[in-house]
DNA sequence: AGCTGTGGCAGGGAGG
DNA sequence: CCTCCCTGCCAC
């Protein structure tokens, strides 16, 4: 029974709930009586029931009902007996007699949090109950089947014209459908999609968007048509609430849905995760998505999403092949994308369509759970902040090569179970137990999949090594995520500390060897190897000799072998690998905000500059100066986008306090009369000839852009291209750097470039500057 | 309602 | 000019 809770085990998750629940009946109803015993088996839970405790000191206070009652708002979990007594009677002193619900409503709603809360005015007080707040829906979602959010993001959904009902749908044996409204009234076709759907009887539905858009609409339109969509599995009405969240100060509506029985998949929200880490899409539109995965079909259907209403009404037959098209995209980027949540739903106490996206949240819901289940009492999180992190420097900038690279293989995760740390507040030691046994598990799973011939089977085994990966890797985060039950600074420290300690001795080994090392981040290391080891063979034998120095189970591998890399500052370089390519890494060398224009000319000059190719840079440059000056380059070349977390409101606040400058993607966005959401994405280009001019006055939004008008201010993006070939500056002498970097248009005139050269040279490491001050 | 961390580069406005 | 500060994006 030691045994931490894996697997899906329905039964077990709802037992612990209801335990827990009878458990706290049985308490409350015997307050007052002084013989109850100390019982570890029941180990004391209190529960009350009142709205809004946290999150809403806006809003009315209701007093709490502590006895009687079905439903619970709060669960608090004490660490003694004593303290829960002492709680109670601190509760019955404020209380009306006999506990009886009354409403009151706030004046100072800080105050009244504490007046109306007695329990949680007793936590705070004394310090040292431990508890964490549960909320219902945490209760809920431990039981019922589906419980589904959304943001709220449409509102179109009132024009009368929109008539148009898409959904795709699916089982697991792949499965489309369209509905068309041809011919019938809205609510005929509200009556076909709830017969589709329980004929069907999907376990999931997925959609792109489904959650912000078509759920939305359809709940607006069965609103306006007073239907009921009964698409529950036990037929079941669809549940649709506006939830009003409170963001700080500002209150917000968003949409919530709820179809018992069935599991929503918004593969919006997936692309999402997916990019967060790679980065590679320019938009998550389906359209989009489904061409850069290469399943867009060439004869794909493509109607402009303004016109939707318009094509419905004149060439309805297009607009359901396009539907269709949306429909197959959708499922086959489910397909892609849905296979790690599903194992992880397996795992984690959460359904499939339910899966947090927080990594964080995933690992202390394993926590909680076995927790629940030992009926022991979880801690509070700890106050502070974690101090450290990895350790990064330079040591070479220019050209170096050819170059290895080695990292260590899930150093953090090693360092954590080598060196057993865990939270000080993990009396049960689940998060050692839990780590350790999903690392196993994954190093047993990628074993398994070696031998595996069958290729679905491979994948199925792929996408759950992937799954433990995910969680594997959220351990370390969560010591020092403020928010996290058993977060744990110093133990994140201890992490980070060791993990610089072994980076610093696999440098000074590394060096000592002979090997000359370019640049280091964290857990990996870029390197020359010593002359005598150049060859394949050698690198292995030279990467393994390193490893054999390093703590038992820290483990340093060859991650690739490189013909040459182009360092230009920490955590910026590029690799020239075997077949040709570059591969860039870093800020200021690659990112989505940049123009296009920058992103291909500081690409195509590093490219040549790996070749040695001068007199090409050169050329690049000027031709990239006429361009612009003749205004060769379209629109779309000359944008900068930038994801905001403000809103324009929030924004215009902070400049009017001084707390921030303007900036000139709000100003564009304010200029067009455009609403921004925190998190959307503002595209703009700069207008204008003054060649001084400030950017925030003259932005343009791409949007506002007339079909292929290049109005962009010239002069500024010739300084823009200057500015991006400054980069390169510290690669050269300032001679050299003149000469490739002058602007003549006349080619034949051309400055020699025939003694140019890369100038290497070695940077003073971070840890040198810390001797050469110790040392004065 | 849900939220993992630190380190580093660059741009741009404001003000000295 | 320079520094300070804020924001955004990226590496790990």
């Amino acid at each position: 029974m030691d045994s931490i809770l894996f697997g899906h085990n329905t039964e077990e998750k709802i037992v612990a709930v209801h335990q827990v629940g009878e458990t706290a009946m049985r308490v409350v109803k015997r307050e007052g009586n002084s013989t109850i015993s100390v019982d570890r088996k029941f180990y004391p839970f209190f529960f009350l029931n009142s709205t809004d405790l946290v999150g809403g000191f806006d809003k009315k206070f209701w007093t709490v009902e502590l006895a009687g009652g079905n439903y619970y708002k709060y669960l608090c979990i004490f660490r003694k007996w004593a303290d829960m007594h002492s709680a109670l009677r601190l509760a019955s002193q404020n209380f009306d007699s006999g506990f009886a619900p009354s409403r009151r409503q706030s004046a100072e709603p800080s105050e009244v949090y504490i007046k109306l809360d007695p329990v949680f005015q007793f936590l705070m007080q004394t310090g040292i109950t431990l508890f964490k707040g549960m909320g219902f829906s945490d209760l809920r979602r431990m039981q019922l089947d589906i419980e589904t959010f959304s943001r709220i993001g449409f509102s179109d959904a009132s024009r009368p014209e929109d008539r148009i009902i898409l959904i795709s749908l699916s089982d697991n044996s792949g499965w489309e459908h369209i509905i068309s409204g041809r011919e019938k009234t809205e609510t005929e076709m509200f009556s076909e999609l709830q017969t589709i759907i329980r004929n069907r009887d999907p376990d999931v539905i997925e959609g792109h968007n489904i959650l912000g858009f078509d759920f939305p609409y359809i709940a607006r339109r069965c609103e306006m048509n007073r239907v009921k969509l009964r698409i529950g599995r036990d037929n079941t009405e669809i549940k649709v609430s506006t939830i009003r969240l409170a963001y700080g100060e500002k209150e917000v509506e968003r949409m919530s849905f709820e179809i018992p029985g069935r599991h929503v998949i918004d593969t919006l929200l997936l692309i999402q995760s997916y990019d967060a880490t790679r980065r590679e899409l320019e938009s998550y539109g389906l359209k989009n998505v489904a061409k850069h995965f290469g399943f867009a079909s060439e004869t794909r259907t493509y109607i402009d999403g303004r016109k939707i209403s318009e094509t419905w009404l004149k060439d309805p037959d297009l607009l359901i092949k396009y539907a269709l098209d949306d429909v197959r995209e959708t499922r086959q980027l489910a397909d892609m994308l849905s296979q790690t949540r599903f194992y992880l739903a397996q795992m984690l106490p959460y359904n499939y369509g339910q899966i947090p996206g927080g990594s964080a949240t995933k690992i202390e819901s394993l926590f909680v759970r076995e927790y629940l289940r030992k009926k022991h009492s979880i801690p509070r999180p700890q106050v502070g902040r974690q101090t450290s992190g990895g350790y990064t420097d330079v040591f070479l900038q220019g050209i170096a090569g050819p170059v290895v690279h080695a990292d260590v293989e899930s150093l953090y995760p090693s360092i954590m179970i080598s060196y057993k740390v865990s939270p000080a507040t993990d009396d049960l030691g689940v998060f050692q137990k839990s780590l350790r046994h999903l690392t196993k598990l994954r190093l047993d799973t990628k074993k398994q999949m070696k031998v595996e011939g069958d290729s679905v089977e491979r994948a199925k085994l792929d996408a759950m090594q992937s799954s433990l990966k995910i969680l594997i890797n959220s351990f370390y985060g969560y010591l020092g995520y403020s928010r996290g039950i058993f977060n744990d600074y110093s133990a994140a420290d201890v992490v980070t500390e060791t993990g610089q300690k072994i980076l610093r001795q696999m440098i000074s080994q590394i060096t000592w060897e002979g090997g000359t090392l370019v640049e280091v981040d964290t857990d990996g290391l870029y390197f020359v190897l010593p002359s005598a080891f150049q060859d394949d063979a050698g690198s292995d034998k030279f990467v393994s000799s390193i490893s054999k120095m390093l703590p038992s189970g820290i483990n340093l591998a060859l991650d690739g072998r490189y013909p040459r890399m182009l360092s230009y500052k920490k955590k910026n370089y590029a690799l020239l690998e075997n077949d040709g390519k570059v591969k860039i890494r870093g800020s200021a060398l690659v990112s989505r905000s940049m123009e296009r224009f920058g992103r291909d000319f500081i690409h195509k000059s590093i490219e040549l500059i790996l070749h040695e190719d001068f007199k090409g840079i050169h050329e690049l440059f000027v031709d990239y100066n006429r361009k612009i000056m003749n205004r060769e380059f379209s629109i779309d070349k000359m944008v900068h986008t930038e994801t905001v977390r403000e809103s324009i409101e929030e924004y215009q606040a902070s400049v009017k306090s001084a707390k921030r400058n303007r900036s000139a993607s709000f100003e564009a966005a304010i200029a067009a009369g455009i609403t921004v959401r925190p998190g959307g994405r503002i595209s703009y280009y700069i207008t204008g000839s003054d060649p001084a001019i400030r950017s925030f006055s003259n932005a343009k939004l791409y949007d506002e852009n007339e079909k292929d008008k290049r109005d962009y201010n010239v002069s500024y993006y010739v300084r823009k291209l200057s500015e991006y070939a400054e980069r390169f500056s510290e690669l050269f002498t300032p001679e050299d750097f003149n000469k490739i970097f002058a602007f003549d248009d006349d080619l034949l005139f051309s400055p020699p470039l025939d003694g140019v050269k890369v100038n290497t040279r070695e940077v003073t490491s971070d840890e040198e500057k810390v001797e050469e001050s110790e040392s004065e």
